[in-house]
RNA sequence: GGAGGGGUACCCAAGGGGCUGAAGGGGCUGGCUUGGAAAGCUAGUAGUUCGCUAAAACGAAGCGGGAGUUCGAAUCUCCUCCCCUCCGCCA
């Protein structure tokens, strides 16, 4: 969440920042003028309520001398209506306020690229290399269908269309890749395993920004309890801490989680409609971590190579991009995008993006740090990546690894999940 | 799903309309004691959010969360969430 403070004291610079994003944010002077309201009624309420209480307290004074207190009764009679009257007031102006901050994006890191969409990111790095067919490479909806492992006709039989059910081999890869994802974080890049709840609620989903703004993405249980299917394990992994005061010496705390997400994917009817590029259900792990404010960055980029990491072991052509303040999301100050190669596409398509919220998210969830013992808590910075998408990288295994035959070579590193060397 | 019992500060826990922003204990911090320590004695120990501040002082809120009754609520009423015990069902 936007820090009020930082709004009022520095107005037009948040704005201006703010408006990088390619929207109108001058809507938030009217916040400034409702905030300036609120705090002088605040400051009435409480004038009012510190007179209550010490007439009050008088009232029982008297009444256990034993004196007569039908005049102080008159005085507090008048004082009552208009504390109820102000306070309906603030709340009114606090929800607006709220609402409004609720729905306001993150500010851009000033360092990133400007631009309106994603055709102005920055490619920072191509890593290997494109491979180069003596035959027409197929995509990977052909290739699954003609080995059967990949069945998408059944599966919007069983569910609905943007469903695919693996069989065979294509199961096992999509299962080898999840843990061999898993225990390369785990082993090599220090994080801590979970497995998060599929479920999440709606406190959570405001927390990490899903809402209110973008409930039409989210999958919502018909429950009284507005519960939703997880979109994604950074939701479930960073509300974990959710009103809670860290210990500095826990920080970083770095969090690999395996979940299964669900999106609506409202907005992309007809786009990728075919193959498993985008489902209502995909696997994916996720990298989480809290950092201290002044090494979030580090933290970052150590996130973004520990993603990369999963990419070379596999040997899949890649690159990597500085998202544009135009097609940052709405969370993040900073991300970067891993985009991984696709014959079928004939480019580079997301596999994995890697962004710190900064503390928005944590102001948001309420989630601090105590810098040191006698310090009071400070909001701490939030981060996630995708460590890799895992249905997209079985795509990519797919179709980079394809033969003539129609066939597919196993990467080195997973051949001893697979325990086999070909998908054919 | 049924029947009970709970949620109070870092932890345990008392309190059931005004003298309680909260007894008592533990822990933690300091002092006395000691050659040093333990024990004992003793003092301190509500963080947080908001408002006002240059900062403090000060004020308001705050006893799981929300709404209500009342001049006044941790305490009474209603709703809700979470935890525990037993029964039923179940992977």
């Amino acid at each position: 969440m936007l820090d009020i403070k930082r709004l009022r004291e520095d107005t037009d610079t948040v704005i201006k920042r703010l408006e990088l994003r390619g929207e109108d944010f001058s809507h938030l002077k009217d916040t400034l003028t409702q905030d300036e309201l609120r705090r002088q009624i605040i400051q009435d309420v409480e004038r009012l309520k510190k007179e209550r209480n010490e007439t009050s307290k008088l009232i029982g004074q008297y009444k256990r001398e034993g004196k007569d207190t039908a005049d102080i009764f008159k005085q507090i009679e008048d004082n009552k209506e208009e504390i109820s009257s102000l306070e309906a007031q603030k709340n009114t102006l606090e929800t607006s306020i709220r609402d409004t901050l609720l729905r306001t994006p993150n500010i851009p890191h000033k360092d990133i690229p400007v631009g309106k969409d994603d055709t102005q990111n920055k490619v920072l790095r191509e890593v290997g290399d494109i491979p180069v067919f003596d035959f027409e490479p197929k995509a990977h909806w052909d290739l699954g269908t003609d080995l059967d492992i990949l069945d998408f006709k059944r599966a919007s039989k069983v569910a609905a269309s943007r469903f695919t059910i693996y069989k065979g081999l294509g199961s096992r890869l999509e299962r080898g890749l999840i843990n061999f994802m898993l225990d390369m974080h785990v082993d090599e890049h220090g994080y801590h395993e979970l497995m998060l709840p599929y479920i999440v609620n709606k406190e959570s989903m405001t927390a990490t920004g899903q809402l209110p703004k973008f409930e039409d993405d989210a999958f919502k249980l018909t429950d009284e309890r507005e519960l939703y299917l997880n979109p994604t394990a950074e939701v479930p992994g960073i509300n974990m801490h959710r009103g809670e005061i860290l210990d500095a010496s826990e920080l970083p705390k770095r969090y690999v989680a395996f979940t299964t997400a669900f999106r609506q994917e409202a907005g992309s009817a007809g786009r990728d409609t075919r193959g498993i590029i985008r489902q209502h259900q995909f696997n994916k792990v996720e990298l989480i971590k809290f950092a201290k404010p002044e090494n979030s960055y580090d933290e970052l980029d150590k996130m973004l190579e520990n993603s990369e990491n999963i990419l070379k072991a596999l040997n899949l052509p890649y690159r990597v991009v500085e998202i544009c303040s135009g097609d940052l999301g709405f969370s993040m100050a900073k991300t970067y995008d891993i985009e991984v190669y696709l014959p079928s596409y004939g480019t580079y398509r997301e596999i994995g993006s890697i962004s710190n919220a900064e503390d928005y998210q944590a102001r948001r969830g309420n989630i601090k740090y105590r810098p040191s013992k006698d310090s009071k808590p400070e909001y701490l910075h939030t981060l996630n990546g995708s460590g890799l998408a895992v249905g997209r990288t079985v795509v990519a295994i797919m179709e980079n690894y394809q033969q003539a035959d129609g066939s597919i070579r196993v990467p080195e590193v997973l051949k001893g999940i697979l325990r086999t060397d070909i998908i054919k």
